[in-house]
Formats: structure tokens, C-alpha cells, sequence
DNA sequence: GGAATAGTTCGATGATCATCGAACTTAGAT
DNA sequence: ATCTAAGTTCGATGATCATCGAACTATTCC
């Protein structure tokens, strides 16, 4: 096992959170929004392949770069599979209630 | 004077707040999210001048066209000029918090 | 009425971006 | 070692969109 026996682990170049207008940017997207949602609904790391139906694999992760880029999520590997992980404490601290309310939102 | 002789009105057809999704993508240009910042900070409606700088009138009127169909503004003629307003009550009960936690985030 | 100012609409242009498929990589299973 | 499954990267394509200038509308001022 190449980066030794730990099951769970980050993975490096966890970016900060960016600036409003990059976090909106990110959002403003349905697939990348939705993902949010999913990743918010569950608390933890989720599974690449639960955050997406209809698109390909190689649209799904041009999507999760730019969330990751945009410090909202970050690459969580569990027994070898990846998983993203909203990053809800840092986005809290960076930008109050602006995640949150936009998960929160029903219409 | 063809609207009869008062001063200030709005001019009709004010949208509904839209999705989310609608307003995440109207904030998620600079130009627009700095009209909102400007009209956040004025409270009351602004005129149209005062919303932007280094863009043409044009896209200007784009800009507020936009916003207006994604029911964040509405548009306010005072003394036969138009003015733009952010639907702050509005805003507030469609999409609690959102547009709020946008404008006070200072990152 | 005519001139000037303020906004909007329209068409065209250029840039940005979501999407796909293919090739590559990494990890686990046989 | 081979096979398979999961993600990423790369290039190309098509669509969306911000921007501009010009033409049009409406309103105020002279």
C-alpha cells in the first residue's frame, strides 16, 4: 500500500475557502449544486458516484475540481475509494450563513 | 405626463423571486453581485448610474434585466427616472437568509 | 416643437464553460 | 501478473453569456 496502512485520509492541497463570488460562482451550477445538497444531507464523505446521475464520470470530476477549487469541498479517500466532503466548518467560519442558508432553501 | 402626475411607482410586472438556482447564477457575476452590494447599502431604490462603472449602458441594462427575471430588483421611476431596488422583504421570505448572508460576507 | 438625457432593445462578436469520449493512473481482486 | 473498477486529465465541440455599438423610446428642459 503505497501511502501506508491508514484506512482513512485527506488529500493534500486542501485550497482555502474562496471569495463569495467564487463560492456563488460554484454554486450557480445545477449538477454542482445538487451535489452540495447530497454532501450536506449526509454529514460525511460521500461517494463520488452518489453525488451525480445523467452525466459521465469525467464531467462528474470536472465538477468536483471546481468545488475543491473553490475551497467547498475537499477529497476525503476511505479504504481506497474517494469520496468529497463538504467542508461546512471552514465555510461557516469564511463566509456565515451563505452555504447553510442556500442548502437550507427549498424553492 | 402619460403615467398621470405621481411622482414615484414601480413600473409593473415584478417577478416572483426565483429558484435558488435562479438567484445563485444572477449573483454570480461581479458586476451584478456589486449592483446588489450598492443597492444592499442604500436600502431604497438607486438609480441606475450609481449601480455601476466601466461598463456600457447596455450592459448595464443587461445586467439589471437579469436581475429583475430572477426577481431580486424591481425597477422604481421616481421624478420620470428609473430607479433600481433590491426586493429585500421578498428575498428575505423566499430564500430566508440567502441573499443577506451574500451581502455581508466580507471575504 | 426641438434638443438633450436616460434606458432599453437588438445583432454581432468573443470568451467562458459544461459536456463528452478516450487515454492514463491507481487500487483491489483473482 | 492480469483483470477490473474508480477517478482524473486532456482535447474537442457546442452552448451560453457578457460585452459593445447602434437604433429606438421616453422624458425633461429650453
Amino acid at each position: 500500500m503505497s501511502v501506508g496502512s491508514q484506512e482513512t485520509y485527506e488529500l493534500p492541497a486542501v485550497l482555502p475557502v474562496g471569495s463569495v463570488q467564487d463560492v456563488l460562482a460554484a454554486l450557480a451550477d445545477p449538477v454542482r449544486l445538487e451535489m452540495v445538497r447530497r454532501m450536506s444531507a449526509d454529514g460525511g464523505p460521500v461517494a463520488c458516484v452518489r453525488l451525480y446521475d445523467g452525466i459521465g464520470k469525467s464531467t462528474a470530476s470536472h465538477h468536483f475540481k471546481v468545488l475543491r477549487e473553490a475551497g467547498i469541498t475537499e477529497r476525503v479517500v476511505i479504504d481506497g475509494q474517494v469520496h468529497q466532503q463538504l467542508r461546512a466548518d471552514e465555510l461557516e467560519e469564511a463566509l456565515p450563513g451563505v452555504v447553510s442558508a442556500v442548502v437550507a432553501a427549498t424553492g
